[in-house]
DNA sequence: TTATTATTGCGATTATGTTGCAATAATACA
DNA sequence: TGTATTATTGCAACATAATCGCAATAATAA
């Protein structure tokens, strides 16, 4: 499917690139000025994960965390890095450091969804 | 709170000790000769987890899984290990591969939730 | 300027899990 | 054994997160 720019796509993308931190759909609304539907934000999120612009955390939380991630694209596989989620500040972040992993034999990975929870340096 | 035993419960954690794979409620539920109320093993599946006898893993389908893991009790975090989501046959299992990360400054990690998705040896 | 169709807002719907409450039943103990 | 205590249960209602159908709107190409 062909893709248009809009304002709202616009104002998505725009805030989880200003941000260093995964976002929720509710935090990513709160920080756009203008009104948008909460399945439009959602439907532009899909969107840019299928795009491959974006990628989707889910936490141990149940909810969905997006980001942009640019150190990641290197990798062969996709989100191929853990993340921290804190559970005082409600952030969830892309760490870094590489998964290392051993799997039985005949054992194929294709994505991965790895979270570390608990307390970052901001509120240590 | 004191505990009682119960049909229901002793179903419960008999079909986990009997799975080698983690179960989500519904599958547990069909595993079950009897019938329970959904919410009724719920709140036998928080109470195991609350008195350490399982575990809890969400997954990036957004599920709750539930196992026993017999392997993981003697480390000093609990749950320290990958869990792996096969997307062809729907089960999640304990994987025996440590978790090894590192972690900026003033980090603390308390638990971890670790999903590789991908195809198992069965499906493969 | 016009036609095409991607995108949007809204409401309804799904999916998963939790909670309040009265009825039931497991346990302790007289 | 009989009784009191209260953990547990079933049911319905609720909560939350995310998706979907559809008609209206608007971005793009011609
Ligand atoms: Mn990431
Ligand atoms: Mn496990
Ligand atoms: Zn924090
Ligand atoms: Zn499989």
């Amino acid at each position: 499917m062909k893709r248009r720019s809009t304002p709202t796509k616009e104002a998505v993308i725009a805030v989880l690139n200003a941000s260093t931190r995964a976002m929720s759909q509710e935090a990513i609304e709160q920080k756009i000025e203008i009104e948008i539907d909460r399945a439009t934000v959602y439907r532009a999120l899909n969107q840019f994960c299928t795009d491959g612009i974006i990628h989707k955390i889910v936490a141990d939380d149940g909810k969905q965390y997006f980001a942009v991630c640019k150190k990641c694209d290197v990798e062969a596989l996709p989100d191929n890095h853990f993340h921290f989620r804190c559970t005082k500040c409600h952030t969830i972040e892309c760490l870094s450091s590489l998964i290392n992993f051993s799997l039985p034999k005949a054992y194929a990975v294709e994505k991965f969804n790895c979270v570390l929870v608990g307390t970052c340096g901001n509120c240590a």
